[in-house]
DNA sequence: CATGCCGGGTG
DNA sequence: CACCCGGCATG
C-alpha cells in the first residue's frame, strides 16, 4: 500500500512541479513532499548517520511546521512526520475505533478537527463517554459533500482530499465513503428527558441508552430504540434553536413553543391542523420507527384495548387527516400528543400507516349521526355513508 | 336493543 | 365505483 502511495505521490508530483504556486497545485506538491520525506525518512532510518539529521532539522521543525502548513516550504522534516504519526496513533487509540485503515501520514495536525468529527461519527461516540459533539460541531460542515466542507476546513484537509482525488486508494475511499453516509445521514438523538445527547452512531446511542437509561446492558436490547431518533445533519442543537434551519426539528419543547412554524415536508393539504396540533418531532420519530411499528412484539394490539388502535391510526391521520372515518382516533391521538408534550416514553409515537394489524372497531362516537339525527323515519335525508351502513360523513366524530 | 360501521357482495 | 346488506361491537 505505502509503495501505491509513494508511486502515485510521485506521479502527481511529477505533473505539478512546473507549476508550483497554484492553489490545488500547491497542495499537491505539499502532499506529495509530505510523501517525499517519509521516503528520505525511511531512507535515513536506514542510514547510520540518521541522527544527525534529525538532530540538525529538530531545532527548526516549528518553522517548518508553519511554513509547510503556509504552503511554502515544500519538504518536512522527519521529526514532524514522526509527531503526526504520534499524534495520529495517540488520537486513533483514543477514539477506541475499529481497525480503519488509514495512514497516519496522510493526515496533517491542523486537520485533527475534520478528524475527531469522522471518527466521532464513527465510533467516538461508541465508548459513551465522550462521544458527544454538538451540532454546533456538526453546523460547521454538515453537507453531504465531504469536499465542500473540507475546503473550508484547512489546507491539511485539503491537501488530504487532494490526496485521495489522486490516489483512490481503497482503503482511502471506504473511510471517505463511510464519512459520506455519516454526514449525510445525520445523528442520533437522545430523547431521554434531560438528556438531548447527540451521537452519531446508532449503536452507540443504544448503548448509551440502555446503560445510562435503562440501567444496564442486561436490559432489553429492543426497548431502547424508543429513546433515540435520527436527526438530520442540518438539526441544530439543543441549546441553540433555530427552527428555520430545519425541518426536522429539534427537541420537543423547541416545537411544542414554536407549533404552527411552517414546515417544507409537511402534507400541503393538512399542514394547518397538522402543525398546529401535533409535535413536529412525529415526523422523524416516525421515520425513525416506522419499521417497528408494525412488529407484533412492538405493538401489541389486544381486542379489547382499542387505544392502542388509535394509536396507529392517529400516525396515519398526522400524516394524510383522513378526516372520514377515523377522525375519532385522530381527537384521542392529538388530545394525547397534547398533554405529551414532553414526553417519557418516546415509543408511543411509533406509528404505523398500515390498518392491517388495526381492523379492531373503535368505540362509538359521542357525535349523533344521521340516523339519530334524522331517525329512521327520514332515511332519505341520512349522508349515502348512513344509508350504506357506512362511517358517517356528515358528522364525523 | 339501538346504533355505528366493517367487510363483503353485487351490478 | 355506487349501492346494499350481513354481521359484529358497543353502549
Amino acid at each position: 500500500m505505502a509503495a501505491v502511495k509513494s508511486q502515485a505521490g510521485l506521479g502527481a508530483m511529477h505533473s505539478a512541479t512546473g507549476r508550483k504556486k497554484g492553489g490545488l497545485v500547491r497542495h499537491c506538491v505539499q502532499e506529495n513532499a509530505d510523501v517525499q520525506t517519509h521516503r528520505q525518512n525511511s531512507i535515513l532510518q536506514s542510514s547510520p548517520d540518521h541522527g544527525e539529521v534529525w538532530s540538525a532539522n529538530s531545532e527548526r521543525s516549528n518553522t517548518q511546521f508553519f511554513l509547510h502548513s503556509s504552503g511554502v516550504l515544500p519538504y518536512r522534516s522527519p521529526e514532524s512526520v514522526e509527531m503526526d504519526e504520534i499524534m495520529a496513533a495517540m488520537v486513533l487509540t483514543s477514539l477506541a475505533s475499529r481497525p480503519v485503515i488509514q495512514s497516519p501520514k496522510e493526515r496533517d495536525p491542523l486537520s485533527y478537527g475534520p478528524l475527531d468529527m469522522e471518527c466521532g461519527g464513527g465510533e467516538l461516540s461508541d465508548s459513551g463517554s465522550s462521544g458527544y459533539w454538538s451540532w454546533e460541531h456538526g453546523s460547521v460542515s454538515p453537507a453531504p459533500s465531504p469536499s465542500i466542507t473540507e475546503t473550508d476546513s484547512s489546507l491539511g484537509q485539503l491537501a488530504d482530499e487532494g490526496l485521495h482525488m489522486e490516489l483512490e486508494l481503497g482503503a482511502r475511499d471506504e473511510t471517505e465513503t463511510r464519512r459520506c453516509k455519516i454526514s449525510s445521514r445525520g445523528a442520533y438523538k437522545c430523547l431521554w428527558p434531560g438528556c438531548g445527547k447527540v451521537l452519531t452512531s446508532r449503536v452507540a446511542m443504544k448503548r448509551h441508552i440502555r446503560i445510562l437509561h435503562l440501567g444496564g446492558p442486561e436490559q432489553s436490547h429492543r426497548e431502547e430504540d424508543f429513546y433515540y431518533t435520527e436527526v438530520s445533519s442540518v438539526e441544530e442543537g439543543p441549546m441553540s434553536p433555530s427552527p428555520s434551519l430545519s425541518f426536522t426539528n429539534g427537541p420537543w419543547s423547541s416545537c411544542s413553543s414554536t407549533p404552527s412554524q411552517p414546515t417544507s415536508r409537511e402534507a400541503p393539504s393538512s399542514s394547518s391542523t397538522l402543525s398546529q396540533s401535533a409535535p413536529c418531532s412525529v415526523w422523524q420519530i416516525h421515520t425513525e420507527h416506522l419499521y417497528q411499528a408494525c412488529a407484533p412484539d412492538e405493538v401489541t394490539i389486544s381486542p379489547d384495548s382499542p387505544s392502542s388502535c388509535d394509536w396507529t391510526s392517529a400516525g396515519l391521520q398526522l400524516r394524510s387527516q383522513i378526516s372520514m372515518s377515523r377522525s375519532r382516533s385522530v381527537s384521542v391521538g392529538e388530545q394525547w400528543l397534547q398533554l405529551n408534550s414532553v414526553p417519557t416514553r418516546s415509543h408511543t409515537m411509533s406509528v404505523s400507516p398500515s390498518r392491517g394489524q388495526c381492523s379492531i372497531r373503535k368505540g362509538r362516537g359521542e357525535a349523533k349521526k344521521c340516523r339519530k339525527v334524522y331517525g329512521v323515519e327520514r332515511r332519505d335525508q341520512w349522508c349515502t355513508a348512513c344509508c350504506w351502513k357506512k362511517a358517517c360523513q356528515r358528522f364525523p366524530d
